[in-house]
DNA sequence: CATAAACTACTATTTAACTAGTAGGTGAAC
DNA sequence: GTTCACCTACTAGTTAAATAGTAGTTTATG
């Protein structure tokens, strides 16, 4: 056995995904030109990133013209939610309230802040 | 250029991590037997992740009789909070009160965690 | 003090992630 | 229809992470 696929997505896939969440769908270049990464990576090495992507079911790609248009195929509240998921089980034995509690306790949360979450308390 | 190291911890890492911090110092042999993974890996694999785990700086190693013991050099806190950083970062432009709301107004929190969060609030 | 049990160091292999170049195809423009 | 810009497929190399075996050291113990 050897290194199992990365639980997750990578910091590199989540940037390519950050992009397409926001406008797709996206040839190659676009994302690219999207990416906000210091030094930009080579177009193939980009193009090599998403096509692996694609197989891993990520992304759908659709021909059109001579260039392949990317879409997401992940969500981000669900990705979002994988990740909140990991960390509570890792940490608060699964429980996403006890994640919740200890983040308020330890962030000093502006007046704003607490307002704004009174009011989330009170629909509930 | 190639894989970077991973930023954090990696899921294998983290188990040692979590089972040193319950307890510590241990030798590997006791690390080995409190990790509850599905199928326990090899002891001489156990000890190349603790010796890199150790070269990174994660872990402080004290020779004890003909082994050595290991004790945790990263805080619990430490980590979940480098882990929420990471997460507001990508998806909450930076803001962990963003975070907060968002996990408050997705997950169905129970009466008793309502409450919970409520006292909570007056204290700020 | 010999020996066995326990522990580590060293070596090695595999795969995912990352990077990027080269070659070749394709659509548009003239 | 030829050329050229653009895009992809294929190939290839590097490193971290994961796994584990072999050999050798060390410390109790009888």
């Amino acid at each position: 056995m050897a290194r199992p696929t990365q639980p997750g997505l990578t910091e590199n896939e989540l940037e390519v995904m950050k992009v397409l969440w926001k406008e797709h769908p996206l040839k190659v270049a676009s994302i690219l030109e999207a990416l906000d990464k210091k030094p930009k990576p080579a177009y193939t090495s980009l193009m090599t990133l998403v096509q692996t992507m694609e197989k891993k079911g990520y992304l759908k790609a659709i021909k059109e013209g001579k260039a392949y248009l990317y879409s997401p195929l992940l969500k981000q509240k669900r990705i979002i939610s994988d990740e909140l998921k990991r960390l509570s089980k890792h940490f608060f034995n699964g429980s996403q309230a006890e994640l919740i509690l200890n983040l308020v306790e330890e962030k000093q949360l502006s007046k704003n802040e607490i307002s704004k979450l009174r009011k989330l308390l009170e629909d509930e």
